[in-house]
DNA sequence: AAGAATAAAGTTACCGATAACGTAACATCG
DNA sequence: CGATGTTACGTTATCGGTAACTTTATTCTT
């Protein structure tokens, strides 16, 4: 064994006299090998600094894969961002490997990356999107492995789900404001209202005001990604159109950060003329001049918990198909 | 082949009644086949839907994988978010894929992710990092893959290094906010000043005011992550010293608006008693009633010339070792 | 038209780990 | 004490591609 090829595990067994079945066997923890034999292992793998090779373990005989495909619908917002840490920490501690992608909230770019996934054999996947292709669900089928579907609560999941109701969360801030008095309420949304987990609470925001006996007196739908600008303009085009609403409910707290920084600007007061909500319990929303009224989302235990019920599944322990994630709604002084 | 069992390369030769190899040189778009030969296949893979093995293809000789492995600080930054979007999608398009970890700015945690992502056998490797572990740089080594260095530039790349100098932004801002009159500038950082990439803007921010024949007189470093919060309390920490700053920089634009809302919320008017900016760029940093003093980061310029760079150099075509993404100091109306 | 050059394939030998199976040595038990 | 586990291994086949090499067919040259 020269210095510059790295050492296989057939160096390792020959170095000790063994067979590289048995260094396998003491490598991954499965029985079969005397405590003398693992001890020289150990040993001869520290020494020689061996590092396994996944990729021969995963091309062999299926169901040896350690790698695990997840796919949110962006990168660069902070919810997804915490959530993918939480993922990829729980899934590193339980022995697998993450291979990230996003799909703007379009099921052909989902379906895209599923089928790039699917040809690195991944031994199970999380998505986080409201909606699959067909595509999608027949790569899923075809793949034969766990799936778990997070952020929104499906009502049939493909296996596992993991989450909370969005609707619920729309439902439940529009209970919120109408108890505080607010009659006139508009809604500030972006996405064009694809069918989007936003799409969701927005629908269960209409529910929860229909329930008052009220409805939305405007609404102003972006078609561009949420975002603080957005907030900003969508808010400024909202109050030229005369509507004079007494609160606005928001796609997400960016948004709404972007509304208040609008609002400000315009010589409006919040709450006093104008109340806000947002959503997703950013921390930004924490320190506004008024602490945001909106729902707070666990997104670190969501991840872990999501990457566990994966794993779980994966090894054949028993989980619950449907996991709730408890979401909180933090009443703030903005409304 | 029976329904259940995804068609292989061989599947495909054998139903042509040609060699798996002669499949394998038409989907690679290698050279050896007549026309009639690849539409016969592509026909056929199309009818099948074949589905290649990436796992298989790596597995073999090495200089085969499509896989690049990714590590930045952490996924929960807009920043480093729409820069993984930018290399996702770049190397994507290239035909490769990608795998992210981050590091939370701890050299241990950065050399665990390689090592990891050693065993999967990448193609190549692209860090943002300031500092390596020793591990981490023999790791390198002994993968013998080419190397980015993102980010910040550094003053001798491992391979090749594509970014920006942290420290002249630092520097530039400092000649700034002192021409703009500013004696008497604190600073507000984060991570205990460890040596990241905020550090060198913190170092080249003295080395400004130096040459300004001036220094610091507060500074107030965070052990904590930077973001709102520590934007907020880090500057109400700074004034509660009475030391009366004149302006502030802050280690970034999050830490920025966080003390733009403490020091509206204690009566401190910007920039008239007291100038503030940050650095990066963020779009929040937009809809400040004042428009924010900040460095402007092409974040996914950077991503998607880094991706193109790595994968010139994987594939030996000519690139520059080090390459310079230009940012843009913008004024705004804080300072 | 013979020989060289080129194009279009086919053949072979892996890459490194693991599942499945085989087996020798030893313990246990009725 | 023979029959039957149990433990601790060893042996073999194999996953699906690809590099390197070889062979065969075709075209070109003089």
């Amino acid at each position: 064994m020269d210095k510059h090829s790295k050492p296989s595990l057939e160096d390792i067994a020959r170095n000790l006299g063994v067979s590289k079945m048995t260094v396998s066997r003491v490598l991954r923890g499965a029985s079969g090998f005397s405590d003398t034999t693992r001890d020289r292992v150990m040993q001869e793998v520290a020494r020689t600094g061996y590092l396994p090779n996944r990729l021969a373990a995963a091309f062999g005989k299926s169901g040896t894969s350690t790698l695990i495909g997840v796919c949110v619908p962006r990168l660069t917002s902070p919810l997804f961002g915490s959530l993918l840490e939480a993922v990829n920490q729980t899934l590193a501690r339980l022995g697998y490997q993450t291979m990230i992608g996003s799909h703007n909230q379009l099921p052909d770019e989902e379906e895209a990356w599923l089928r790039t996934l699917a040809s690195w054999k991944p031994a199970a996947v999380m998505l986080a999107a409201r909606t699959h292709s067909k595509g999608t669900l027949r790569l899923l089928r075809d793949m034969g492995v766990p799936v778990a579907e997070i952020w929104d609560l499906t009502t049939k999941p493909i296996d596992l789900a993991i989450g909370f109701s969005h609707f619920d969360n729309g439902l439940e801030m529009a209970r919120c404001m109408m108890a505080t008095g607010h009659k006139k309420i508009g809604y500030v949304g972006a996405l064009g209202n694809r069918n989007t987990s936003g799409h969701l609470r927005y629908q269960g925001f209409l529910r929860g005001m229909g329930e008052g006996g009220a409805a939305l007196v405007v609404e102003e739908i972006l078609q561009d990604q949420p975002g603080f600008y957005a907030g900003y303009y969508g808010t400024e085009t909202m109050l030229a159109r005369n509507k004079e609403p007494d609160a606005i409910y928001y796609h997400d707290d960016e948004m709404a950060i972007g509304g208040y920084a609008y609002l400000t600007k315009a010589g409006v007061r919040v709450p006093d003329d104008i109340g806000i909500a947002g959503w997703g319990g950013m921390e930004a929303a924490s320190i506004l001049p008024r602490r945001l009224t909106t729902t707070a989302i666990p997104t670190t235990r969501l991840g872990k918990v999501a990457a566990e019920a994966l794993i779980s599944r994966l090894r054949g322990d028993p989980v619950d198909d449907v996991t709730i994630i408890p979401t909180r709604l933090v009443p703030g002084s903005t409304i």
